[in-house]
DNA sequence: CGGATAATAGCACGACCGTTCGTTCTTTTT
DNA sequence: AAAAAGAACGAACGGTCGTGCTATTATCCG
């Protein structure tokens, strides 16, 4: 034995399931996820499958957690080596439309918060807990550039988040129907606005 | 008889069906019609629905030009009778935004554009064609504007209409998470800060 | 009023759904 | 070496799905 964790052999099963069915809801949404196509895709029966969740409803939470640690690992922790404030604020929007671009064909998280805004239940629940703890750490970076003195000294972060998150929503709406790139040229464009027009 | 067309009946049942089948589509878009549920729904057999329609997919596109012609009437036609240029562009926007408060549990297009931006398909070119027949129309009002002089003469129609339309999406958004009343408000906050950003 | 036609119902099909059950094979612990 | 636990399997369950086919009923036109 060589590493002090043995994987434990289901623990790895289960992040390989994991794997599929992340990219299988990134296409077609959590509500697509279905136990016997998943299971064809990962090359195990239904039922060994689904012994790693107790319902589909908790695999499709997995995936939606998994999404989450995924999305915060690869926006928000390589801004946090960049120097807070505006620059910090910037690296933030850089590394999401670089999530942007990688998730063309759709992203988890976005697909999910149109999927359960309407019904109630668990999924719904996760999802706003999910959007409101991203949107806080949008908030507390927007707060850290006021109090540097990069942004207008009155800004109103949870409005400012609002708007970077309205645009990051256009442009994974216009990257799905019209193509990314002009999608995101429009995008980087509206952002130079926005900065100019939150300095004081 | 008093109306030179008679309604032939089936014509009328046809409506009826799509009416309910829009409600139905509002809260948990077009991939969640299912023929049956959708029969009960309106009080007919299966078969007798089915009918009326040569195929889900087709419904789904009835359901989905029901939707556009909806938007169309409630959002673009009341604005045509208020005068061109940055009024008339206002007028869009505040009729967009009553459109979302009653749509609250979700609007059919937007729901439908994030069911189908990955796929194709004939459900997937429709809403291409719609939501590219939106933005020319967003598009044409910015140009009036434009032209009016009520924005800035270097106005880039499309990059303007990006913006308003993921303002908008913002509003669907945070409506759907957060509650109607704090969305709407931001969203107003962010349109008087981008017609200024506009203006010359 | 009667016959053509449109509209709806009834029924059955194959496929897939999530879920449960009992069994087998492998791994770990005693 | 015996016993317990873990992991995966195959089969089957009751349901719902979309979609055909065949009657039956309602509506319209001459």
């Amino acid at each position: 034995m060589t590493a002090a964790t043995a994987p434990a052999k289901g623990q790895a099963t289960r992040e390989l399931i994991l794997d599929h069915a992340y990219e299988r809801a990134r296409v077609g949404g959590l509500e697509s996820l279905s136990i016997g196509s998943l299971a064809a895709d990962v090359g195990m029966s239904k039922s060994g499958l689904f012994a790693h969740f107790g319902s589909r409803e908790d695999l499709q939470l997995a995936v939606l957690e998994t999404a989450g640690r995924r999305f915060m690992a690869n926006v928000l922790l390589p801004a946090l080596s960049v120097p807070r404030g505006l620059p910090r604020l910037r690296a933030i929007v850089a590394q999401w439309s670089e999530w942007g671009r990688k998730h063309q064909s759709g992203c988890v998280l976005l697909t999910a918060a149109g999927e359960y805004d309407g019904r109630d239940g668990a999924l719904h629940d996760a999802v706003v807990a999910q959007q409101g703890g991203w949107r806080d750490e949008l908030e507390k970076a927007i707060a850290q550039a006021a109090a540097e003195g990069h942004l207008n000294a009155s800004a109103d972060a949870g409005q400012l988040a609002f708007e970077i998150y309205a645009l990051m929503l256009g442009l994974h709406h216009d990257a799905g129907l019209f193509g990314f790139e002009q999608a995101h040229q429009r995008t980087q464009a509206a952002f130079e606005r926005l900065w100019r027009s939150w300095q004081s």
